[in-house]
DNA sequence: GCTCCTTTTGCGGTGTAGCGCAAATCGGAG
DNA sequence: CTCCGATTTGCGCTACACCGCAAAAGGAGC
C-alpha cells in the first residue's frame, strides 16, 4: 500500500485507499467531519481546488498525518535514527 | 528537521522550513509558481483555507512529496505486515 | 431482471482564496 | 540607528469550494 503523493490526483487516490483500508464509506467520513459526501468524492477524484482544511479534516478522522519527503528518496534519513 | 504535519499550521511551518533549507525566499517560490508572495505567506502561516493546488505547486518546486502515515507511528502499520 | 448501498453530478446561494497593486512591518547587516 | 530585502497586511475584484438538497449513475448481491 503506497501512500505517497506528488500531485492532487495521487493524494486523492491515497486518501481513498486509506479510507477503504479502514473499511469506511465516504458517508462515514461525512458523518465524522460535517463535509458533504460530494466534497469527499471530489477530493478523492483529484480536486486540486479542494481546500487544505478539507484534506486535514479527512486525514484527522483517518488518523493520518503528512510526512514531507524529498522527491525520490524513499525514506527520510531522520526516520532511521 | 521534522517535516511531519497533522494540521494546516504544521504543514505551513514544514513548508517554510523546507523552503529555507533550500535557501529560497517566498519571492523565489513566487517566481517559479505564479503564486503571489502574499499567498505563500498565508499558507506558511497556517492558512487552512488554502487550495490544495497551491500546496502542490509549492511542493513541486521544492521537490517534495507527501507520505501519508498512520498518526503516532513512525512507520506505516501496513508497511510491516 | 430487481434492490440496496455507494458514489458522482447538478443547481442556487454564500463565503473566501487568490489575483493585481500597494503599503506597512519585520529583521539582519553594516 | 539606518538601509534594504523579506514578509505580512489591506482593498476591490473574480472565481470557485462548499453548503443543502436532490437526482443520476455505479456496483454488488439476489
Amino acid at each position: 500500500m503506497d501512500l505517497t503523493a506528488r500531485t492532487a490526483d495521487q493524494l486523492g487516490e491515497a486518501l481513498r485507499r486509506a479510507r477503504k483500508a479502514r473499511g469506511w464509506t465516504q458517508s462515514d467520513i461525512s458523518a465524522r467531519t460535517n463535509l458533504r459526501v460530494a466534497t469527499i468524492s471530489s477530493l478523492e477524484n483529484g480536486g486540486a481546488g479542494t481546500k487544505l482544511a478539507t484534506v486535514m479534516a479527512i486525514m484527522a478522522v483517518l488518523k493520518l498525518e503528512f510526512r514531507l519527503v524529498t522527491r525520490g528518496s524513499s525514506v527520510d534519513i531522520e526516520d532511521i535514527f
